[in-house]
DNA sequence: ATCAAATATAGTAAAAGTTTTATATATAAG
DNA sequence: CTTATATATAAAACTTTTACTATATTTGAT
């Protein structure tokens, strides 16, 4: 068996990759890769309501996935941990397999979200 | 800005990292990674419900993560698709790094699991 | 002091996910 | 044929998320 990983990891693990399981969350993510944000310009870049940004934000603050610096009225978010970035480089990298055909995904499956059970 | 990953992909990595996202699963389909196991023995490993177990499976088939075939009455499942091993290395890598102290990670936070909103 | 901008917080309803208990189905064994 | 085994499915109760609407807080500008 190989090396296993420890509770207290996987817990940790699940909360993350829970907490990135929206759509909204993981743009939220890749576009602070990119630098630290304000929540204006994160809601404006991908057309959510003030409420609905803050909310992630403050879901993904909790859960150390991002971090904040407040400066008068704005609040600067940036990615909190390099376990963030990591799952991100995981992530383009699959897409370039696909992209590039070299693997192949069902994508089938996923279109109707409902009633999976 | 660098490429961005496209709405379809967003949609599907959102749905797998969700589904993958709890203890369990991460746990059995990090048993699979060490080839294809049956329900039972998945069941026994984690000490698990039968229907849990079968539950866990029945959707994370559903969402191309884990798929299946059946000896009698047996069912050997395995994993679906390479993204699930991607994510597999980019977990171990992590855990790796926390481990000898190269990154750290704030646990504090995730210890409480409820009402972070 | 007043107002506007940026953001957070609260409350709530709807949706989705999880767990448990019970039952069904299919196959293998005798 | 009957029984045991392995697994799936169903239904109900419960918990967690998500989205929405409304409101509060803080700061900066006039």
């Amino acid at each position: 068996m190989t090396k296993s990983i420890s509770t207290e990891f996987i817990q940790m693990a699940a909360r993350i990759l829970k907490t990135l399981g929206h759509p909204d969350r993981i743009k939220i993510v890749e576009f602070l890769e990119d630098g630290e944000k304000t929540v204006g310009q994160i809601q404006r870049e991908f057309n959510l309501l003030q409420p609905v940004t803050s909310q992630h934000l403050k879901v993904m603050y909790n859960r150390n996935i991002v971090t904040f610096r407040q400066e008068g009225t704005r609040y600067f978010y940036s990615l909190a941990n390099k376990f963030i970035l990591k799952i991100l480089d995981c992530m383009s990298e699959v897409q370039e397999k696909l992209d590039s055909g070299e693997w192949d995904f069902d994508f089938s499956k996923i279109e109707n979200q409902k009633e999976v059970v």
